[in-house]
DNA sequence: TGCCGTTTTGCACGCGCGTGCAACAAGTTT
DNA sequence: AAACTTGTTGCACGCGCGTGCAAAACGGCA
């Protein structure tokens, strides 16, 4: 690391500091960096110069713990191998930084460490948590909310229906009817339905809904298979094992899978294990929309979620200090594509 | 929000109120929560009990403070179109967790914001930042580390000529000439190299040392073409723009990619937009082993990074209070597949 | 029991900033 | 020009914990 001594910034340049060089108190030196403070503009000119001249810049532990607010957030995370992630958590951090907060990102460990986890973020006293992913267990979300361990709790992209918790997602029962009428629609009549973990707290409303528009429309319950995590490559080998060695008249028309990565796995063992093409055997359908979905190499029929605009939102319920339920449902849209 | 105001955790426990619960002081208190503190087991327990019943977790803010030590690191990425970076991000966030750090992820939203971004890091007195991308320019960098903005300066998955940046990545040139090697051994002779994004400060070494090689090699000099992300969706577009309407004669017989983002893209321009076919009529290569390298979609020759390793070592670093060069280059290994 | 060495515990002080209010300066009205 | 309003600045105190040291408790041995 950088070792010549002789550099003015000797590390830790304090508000005191500044105020000397500035000529006014510590306390204009603050109001300088805080935008609605009441303050002359020739003296936050003048600190500001100084400020930059010495290298300072406000701390923001000592900030959070004289005000009780960290601006800070934690972002709990179970599910690397969706890639679809991705993109939720590029803007979520797009959208909170534009904003002023920070993010801190909790890589839930395992099954067992949704509670460490939420502990830890507790330490750091972050002024809310977002929950996205599949393993939060009620319990530790229990023990959480009652022990008023954060301000806020939020669900992105999925639903929960703790009543201590804020859920901002897709209408999962709009989106799916939509997506299923279109299936039914494009003359499938032998759906399968691929689905992920099923869990408790953060739940998905795809399966259920697909399921139950089935047997009204039908009359019919389409057989369904789950895989542990919403990876590609489960994907892949549960589809294999569910349809290999099927004569061609028992096999689904329409795979319907609860996202995208479930989706791209099917189509991989469709085309690639199971030898047989994509819609014309055996059709697909996804949710996220996606980039891979949208890919030359997929095309796969899916329905968006407006991720953008449901980032803006949960930034405005972090600024909002009024004291209500900010739970809002999306309207996404489908994405006709080649894959059915 | 939980709204039933006859509970006891009043938000706000400290360790004064765990103390008379617990008939010790507060410094006891404090201590039974340090693992490396002096305090007798006996006490220990009594501290823990009453710490669990009123729901208290030290404050990390007010620790951080006092000790100068935030246990807190910065990730500033700026690239999240490579799927291969949610593996990079899983693998530290893990192994940084399980050490007890705390990860900031700041996205820098774009290339002026590099200097920005830094900045915001250090408000927070992160102990270290990590960059995972490309896009941070030198001046930005040079400002940071000349004001003793952070203890340390990681540059992770990729190389920087900094002196005063810790490098922890692959050795490019070992890794590159070895897939050169094999790509010559194959018996390819007319190779593109397909490029990200040329940067200074955070570089790869593999353009040049392949080119090097071929150039030593065969006495010629491949065509390069470069796109301005690691985006599949960019890699598609750059090569059907070079590559449409040539005659067979005329294309490459193998695509060397950068990374598998750029491979992935490559391979689905070459059999979705031209209508070849890999290997056979256009083979392709990567680099980093993403998961979707290795899917039966793609298996493309490829070559890890042994990322977990990698991470690891970052953690040991993050713990060395040494004043040393941690930079470190790490082996990764050649994997053959049906690509090329 | 009494003495000594070894844990274990308690405490004053400071980390850097925000809060709320009081003091002050500048600008406005009659 | 005096009284008033508005805008600006300064300050005592506290946020919750770590540091280093001094006081107290403990355990073993004679």
């Amino acid at each position: 690391m950088a070792r010549d001594d002789r550099t003015l910034p000797e590390a830790h340049v304090t508000a005191d500091d500044v105020a000397t060089a500035a000529g006014v108190s510590r306390w204009t030196v603050n109001r300088a960096f805080r935008k609605d403070a009441s303050i002359s503009a020739r003296s936050r000119e003048k600190v500001m110069q100084a400020a930059t001249r010495l290298g300072y810049v406000p701390d923001m532990r000592a900030a959070s713990l004289a005000s009780d607010r960290s601006n800070l957030v934690a972002l709990l995370v179970d599910d690397f191998c969706n890639p679809h992630k991705l993109v939720v958590l590029e803007h979520l951090t797009r959208s909170l930084r534009r904003a002023g907060w920070d993010t801190l990102l909790v890589n839930t460990l395992d099954e067992a460490d949704a509670g460490p986890a939420l502990l830890n973020a507790s330490q750091r006293r972050v002024d809310a948590v977002i929950l996205i992913g599949v393993q939060f267990d009620d319990e530790a979300l229990k023990t959480a909310i009652a022990a008023r361990r954060f301000r806020k709790l939020i669900v992105f992209a999925r639903f929960s229906r703790n009543p201590d918790t804020i859920n901002i997602a897709v209408d999962d029962v709009a989106a799916m009817t939509e997506l299923a009428e279109y299936v039914a629609a494009r003359g499938y009549r032998r759906p399968m339905f691929l689905a992920g973990p099923r869990t408790s707290s953060a739940h998905l409303d795809r399966k259920e809904t697909f399921l139950a528009f089935w047997q009204a429309r039908f009359g019919t319950e389409p057989p369904c298979t789950s895989v542990a995590a919403y990876s590609p490559t489960l994907a892949t080998e549960a589809v294999t094992t569910a349809l290999s060695d099927r004569p061609a008249a028992d096999l689904p028309d329409v795979i319907v899978c609860e996202n995208d990565a479930l989706a791209i796995g099917a189509m991989d063992a469709i085309r690639h294990t199971l030898g047989l093409r994509v819609p014309e055997d055996v059709a697909v359908t996804g949710f996220d929309d996606a980039p891979q979905a949208r890919s030359v190499a997929y095309r796969i029929t899916s329905f968006t979620q407006p991720v953008a605009e449901m980032a803006d939102y949960l930034v405005e319920v972090l600024d909002s200090s009024e004291d209500r339920d900010f739970s809002r449902l999306f309207l996404g849209q489908l994405k006709p594509r080649a894959s059915a």
